[in-house]
DNA sequence: GTCTATAGAGGGATAGAC
DNA sequence: GTCTATCCCTCTATAGAC
């Protein structure tokens, strides 16, 4: 506890390091971010990063794998449950992604502008070919909407969860959204959307 | 005629910088981006880019402003038309913005990883403070739904829309979806997307 | 208008003192 | 382990010949 609770205010200087590298590296991407800016944001300095981590890049590795596998590393077991139904499957993704944007808003802006840089790390989590397709989740889907591709529904299901952070800064800054209402709205969603997905899926 | 077709083949040094600019952002991202690349691409001489444009960043200033115009400029008026209804809008709005992504499928990446970096150009575009709010298709979508938020379903809307562009990549390479299958949906998505937004709204 | 050559700044990485 | 000083490469921008 004692310990804990120092670890928290008083961090190694590894940890300091990560942790500026987290903040810095989403908030301005990979090939903008100085490393100095991370030493300063850290309040220590460059030569540290080089001690800790070998490189710029090799730090950037470590905290884009801790991001896609947050982003990514969730899902996997849940889509591949076989004891639960399909909107048991929706509302929990639902609420587990929704829970994880609100706590870390910029994490798609991150993942989704550099992962075109970085086309092997996430492939490590998601590992084997096609493993997508022949998940118990799309299997699911793909016999109440025999007619439809499943990845129509499944694109929806992450694409209303995730979306809304992403045009959130772009509402703001026109006017049309304050943080208060976003935040009711993200929480409001964590029941509208499984009831959206549901009545796509009813209406084939 | 003979003039614009010589014109196409054999395009203006400035006109195949801009081009070649185009292409080396839209694909790199501003930062990772070097005038060398762009200068190459164009199979031209890095000091023209500084002869036609005065620096990197204005040309991408240009670029930029250009891309923004594509993604937000055409949904302006048909937003503020009094004389259609909103399934009519989103129809448009869908159809619309389908055939410009199929065309440019990596304007959302591009636009959304830049735009954090640029809070100011696309201002210009939209202007006044929560014109949006006051739009007719949001008061559209109040009477309907009255007991929402009518921005949760313009998120919808244009989340549908863009989303699949954004994880195509991801998809591709998981090897959930080839080149193919992806175009297919795209096409169903603009008659798909109307009728899921509609029965969304009739759900209230 | 288009090129070559180069100035000049910025930033990643390291040597070496403490 | 942590710091200062600095190396050296890369990239933008410009000078100046043609």
């Amino acid at each position: 506890m004692k310990k804990k609770a120092k670890a928290e205010i008083d961090l190694s200087t590894e940890e300091k390091i990560k942790e500026a590298a987290r903040k810095v590296f989403t908030r301005k991407g990979y090939a903008a971010t100085r490393t100095r800016d991370i030493a300063e944001e850290a309040g220590l300095n460059l030569a540290l990063l080089n001690y800790y981590f070998r490189s710029k890049s090799k730090l950037f590795e470590m905290i884009m794998a801790e991001k896609m596998q947050q982003f990514f590393g969730f899902m996997l077991p849940v889509i591949n449950n076989a004891d639960t139904s399909v909107q048991e499957k929706v509302e929990l993704i639902t609420s587990k992604y929704m829970e994880l944007l609100m706590e870390n808003p910029d994490l798609p802006y991150f993942v989704l502008s550099e992962i075109r840089n970085t086309p092997d790390y996430f492939m490590k989590i998601t590992d084997s070919g096609n493993f997508l397709s022949k998940s118990i989740f799309i299997r699911q889907i793909r016999e109440k909407a025999p007619g439809r591709n499943p990845f129509h529904y499944l694109i929806n299901l992450l694409g209303m969860c995730v979306f809304p952070f992403i045009m959130n800064p772009v509402l703001q800054k026109m006017g049309a959204l304050d943080e208060k209402t976003f935040a009711k709205m993200m929480k409001e969603r964590k029941t509208l959307i499984p009831a959206w997905i549901k009545s796509m899926l009813e209406e084939d």
